[in-house]
DNA sequence: ATAAATGCAAAGACTTTGCAGCGGC
DNA sequence: GCCGCTGCAAAGTCTTTGCATTTAT
């Protein structure tokens, strides 16, 4: 309830990057808007439910709508800002668009999930879409593998 | 309507080949079991989702509800006699497990889904998730392309 | 000031579950 | 005849939508 206009400055400059994403997107920058991209520009997982984006909305004291939540990723990704995956599961997981392609490790164990990219599949994928009578579009690659590390293990039903 | 018994053997055969699959898997072979089981082996479209399986029942004038097909589906994956698929779109599909893997090209036309495995992909893959610390489990590859064919334009939405 | 965006709650799509009756072994 | 399976309908998830109010420009 307090400390409104602290650090103004850095908060300014943050707000000020991601205001143009959304104004290039052409949409209007509002709040909820603005602090569903810092989460998930920030987002250490980089792979968010809307349900994880809620809460983390709530645990910064943001009123902001479940509703609203789904609203504005379905926005964003019209916008091609973000990405929606759904992997294994019917849960769906959204995730910034930084530019960089890439495929998905999930460990079956703990559910971490990690990133990659292999130049070679890429046109293995292509040579194969050419050789069946299709252009590709896109594709997804997921890996289900158990990652053998100490800060990855079973015990750990979900991680957050 | 009418042809109800002709080539009873070979009907017969197809009945009793699908039973013993769901005695190994230690299901009581009841109609419904089946039933679904016959529409998955012979469908033309490899992939279906539980409501395309519950309107071809209909079609064959069986009383099965969805929800036992659903039901049954969900033994099957257990049992391991079918696989279930999520793509993108959170509608799942189900399939055969036929032994053999293959992965999926799926148009972005029409729906239309192909099968094809490449060796080479697939070393590549356990390539990587060695390379990145992971045992490699299992993988979903999905194509998305554009299929230029006759039986596959862009005006049908939703083909059968 | 105005048109767009939000919150709430209600509806929707897909899937699962509870319970009484039917069916395979 | 017994235990499991089915059908129906109701409940459960995840996601979308309608409408009055709030907000950005």
């Amino acid at each position: 309830m307090t400390g409104q206009a602290r650090r103004v400055t850095r908060h300014f400059r943050n707000s000020h990057v991601e205001s143009q994403d959304l104004r290039r997107a052409g949409l209007k920058v509002t709040l909820p808007r603005v602090k569903i991209l810092e989460i998930l520009a920030s987002a250490s997982a980089h792979h968010l439910s809307a349900e994880a984006i809620y809460k983390k909305l709530l645990d910064s004291n943001e009123d902001i709508g479940l509703a609203t939540v789904y609203r504005v990723l379905t926005q964003f990704e019209a916008a091609g800002l973000v990405s929606r995956h759904h992997f294994e599961g019917g849960m769906a997981v959204f995730e910034m668009n930084r530019g960089d392609h890439h495929d998905h490790v999930v460990c079956v164990d703990c559910g971490k999930v990690e990133e990659f990219t292999d130049e070679s599949i890429e046109k293995l994928q292509s040579a194969v879409a050419e050789r069946l009578g299709f252009a590709l579009a896109d594709h997804a690659l997921i890996l289900y593998a158990h990652c053998r590390r100490e800060n990855c293990p079973s015990r750990k039903t979900r991680g957050a």
